[in-house]
DNA sequence: AGGTATTCACATGAAACTATTCTCTGAGTTAGG
DNA sequence: TAACTCAGAGAATAGTTTCATGTGAATACCTGT
């Protein structure tokens, strides 16, 4: 079949979406479902920046995809169209605290947080007070007030201690035209809980539980986006309710729910099939599973890599193995590869890694006598095994 | 037999170090007046 | 003399090393019967 025909074809073919963009996670709806009593509290709270009075510091925490970004970001978008009417100096910024090398360091979250008001700074190389006194003077040379979200706090002290979150909380202090207005998003129940005790009640004046989707309401949430997502009648009957089923059955994640359901839209356009049937949606929740873990092993650096490789050359041999013999697998490894050995230390951490990524499942495990130690084993199907064997050959210049 | 103390093989934490990438500063150099 | 160049000092960051301390239970070692 030659090129051209295919892309005949392709071009022929209706799609059976008619509009994608519905279906990605940038996407807000104009009604936001099964949200209204949270959306109408995160309005209460901070409708006082209307008035330009600095509403109270409001802390929001609730499992991934439980709504929390998309209410916060609808009641924003709201009450920056009516402060623009109005002529009312109010500004929202939403950052992402998550996001790798944009604001995950306390340089980089003031750094981006400059570049939303209007300025550059450089990646590294000043200090950084001096980049706070340039965060200061730009946010105080004009009376205003400013909404900021910082989504996935925990990211963000997790690494770095809580200085950050202290110094945005006294900020206000130092300001003498501008007010700042902090609301903090997490998914990390525990995680104010470790905090300075001073941060903690200055970020959670107020606070906000967001509790998970169940199952009727994802189906209903899915119903709403694939109408103007896909065409008329190209979803098989039940598909929408095994895959909120699939969803509200860990913890009633609507984003995965909602990609899942576009994957399976695309996986079927693919195809060829004029209809999404339960088939794609298997297939789009391996997809999902297998597309993430490959990101993530890829992203990872070579050491990371050759410590996993390690795991994998050793997974067939038997079920479970321990940290040293991982270690010795990886250091006979690193003579082969000519790479520089890390420490087992090092290593140690790298198999925590790999347990929070859920390419293996770790327990800490005593053996009395002879020690305590991880007893791991890898948790991954037979393919995507050997995938992964192939890609990371490929990136450590391993052949034979 | 029953109770304690040891002991192994790591886990976990904190701090310090290294290499890389970047800025800023100021001395030295150049070119034009 | 003003503009330009370029080396050196100082930062931020990721990935790591070094040093230090923690830990659960199978075993070794008692103890008194």
């Amino acid at each position: 079949m030659g090129i051209t025909n295919f892309f005949e074809n392709f071009l022929k073919q209706d799609s059976l979406f008619q509009d994608k963009s519905v279906l990605l996670s940038s996407y807000v709806p104009e009604e936001v479902l099964y949200r209204e009593s949270q959306i109408q509290e995160v309005a209460n709270i901070l409708a006082p920046a209307l008035r330009m009075d600095k509403p109270s510091n409001l802390f929001i925490y609730g499992k991934t995809g439980t709504g929390k970004t998309l209410s916060v970001k609808h009641v924003l978008q709201s009450m920056v169209n009516l402060a623009a009417t109005n002529n009312i100096p109010l500004k929202a910024m939403y950052i992402n605290c998550k996001l790798k090398r944009v604001a995950d360091t306390e340089y980089r979250l003031i750094a981006q947080i400059i570049k939303e008001l209007g300025q550059e700074i450089p990646p590294t190389g000043l200090p950084t007070d001096e980049v706070y006194n340039i965060f200061y003077k730009l946010l105080d040379q004009q009376k205003q007030l400013i909404l900021l979200v910082l989504d996935e706090i925990d990211q963000l002290t997790k690494k770095m201690g809580d200085d950050i979150l202290y110094n945005l909380t006294r900020i206000n202090s130092e300001l003498k035209n501008a007010q700042l207005c902090l609301i903090g998003i997490s998914n990390n129940l525990i995680f104010v809980e470790n905090l300075d005790p001073r941060v903690k009640s200055s970020l959670s004046e107020e606070e906000l539980i967001f509790p998970p989707y169940n199952a009727l309401q994802i189906q209903d949430i899915l119903k709403k986006r694939s109408e103007k997502a896909f065409s008329p009648d190209v979803i098989q009957a039940g598909v929408i309710e095994k895959c909120s089923a699939y969803s509200a059955r860990d913890h009633g994640d609507a984003r995965r729910a909602i990609d899942l359901l576009r994957i399976a839209g695309e996986l079927a356009e693919r195809s060829g099939s004029k209809i999404i049937e339960m088939s794609h949606l298997d297939e789009a929740e391996k997809k999902v599973e297998t597309d993430t873990i490959i990101n993530a092993v890829t992203n990872q650096p070579k050491q990371f890599q050759s410590v996993l490789y390690a795991v994998l050359l050793l997974s067939p041999q038997k079920k479970n193995f321990f940290t040293g013999e991982i270690y010795e697998t990886y250091k006979s490894l690193c003579q082969k590869t000519k790479f520089n050995i890390l420490t087992q230390r090092r290593v140690s951490d790298i198999l925590a890694e790999l347990d929070m990524l859920g390419v293996i499942n770790a327990k800490i495990i005593s053996k009395g006598r002879y020690g305590r130690t991880r007893e791991i084993s890898l948790s991954l199907e037979e393919s995507l095994v050997l995938k992964l064997k192939e890609i990371l050959e490929k990136s450590l210049l391993l052949s034979q």
